[in-house]
DNA sequence: TTATTAGCTTACTTTTGGTAAGTAAAGGTA
DNA sequence: TACCTTTACTTACCAAAAGTAAGCTAATAA
């Protein structure tokens, strides 16, 4: 009863969890790793930098991660409109843990996928 | 052109994304975290740890970790049957990484919430 | 008039997750 | 003999979430 378990197992106030899932959707993880290594970028260079996103999505995307206070949106008063996203501190505090993620996923890849072949026979 | 952003935005072959994508789900950390704590656990202790999972869901998670060599499953030929999972050895080096998003998620929730909350107003 | 930028809106499709019931096999109970 | 239990699932169906495509907006410059 007293067991650590249960940190883990009230899914629906579990704080991990309610953290992970802001972050473990399709695009939140390729948006902090290009705004890693490029500093600022703005919304067209993302759209065009990630193959495959729609502007909805996009935006959504950028909008949930600046609620968490992981990226910092910059709006300049121009027309045509300037808006340019960059990592905040706390951004900048979770990155190397994906990237951590990143370099698991890349030293097991082969293997894994060796795995799921021969899993199906 | 030749810079590594390629490595990200390539999203259909993009090995971490599809390595990623499959313990990003609802499901698959809760399981590996309680393996890692637990050692040995059958399905129905699972679907018991777990509050809010279904049969289905705990059946296709352990199928789809079992598939990518994440867990182990040993089978004992009873009646009432009797299944026991447990992490591989490549679930084990997994689980690190993931106890490490768990950490920065508990020391970051607060700061997190908060900026939530101050986004909406 | 058209392009530009950073979105928003609508309608639609796809994917994911959830519910409830059923199955198998052997043994115990009435 | 009929039926109830346990375990580890599977199946059929349904709801909700996520994603897509296309069109709309603002103000200005070419």
């Amino acid at each position: 009863m007293g067991n650590n378990l249960e940190k883990y197992t009230d899914v629906v106030n579990c704080p991990v969890r309610n953290v992970l899932d802001r972050f473990g959707d399709k695009w939140s993880t390729l948006v902090l790793l290009l705004l890693d290594e490029a500093a600022v970028m703005r919304f067209n260079e993302l759209h065009k930098a990630i193959n495959g996103i729609s502007q909805k999505m996009l935006a959504v995307t950028l909008k949930t991660l600046e609620a968490d206070g992981l990226i910092i949106r910059t709006q300049y008063p121009e027309i045509p409109p300037r808006v340019e996203y960059k990592l905040s501190e706390r951004g900048s505090s979770l990155l190397p843990h994906i990237q951590n993620l990143v370099k698991w996923a890349n030293t097991n890849f082969d293997a894994i996928e060796e795995s799921r072949v021969s899993y199906k026979r």
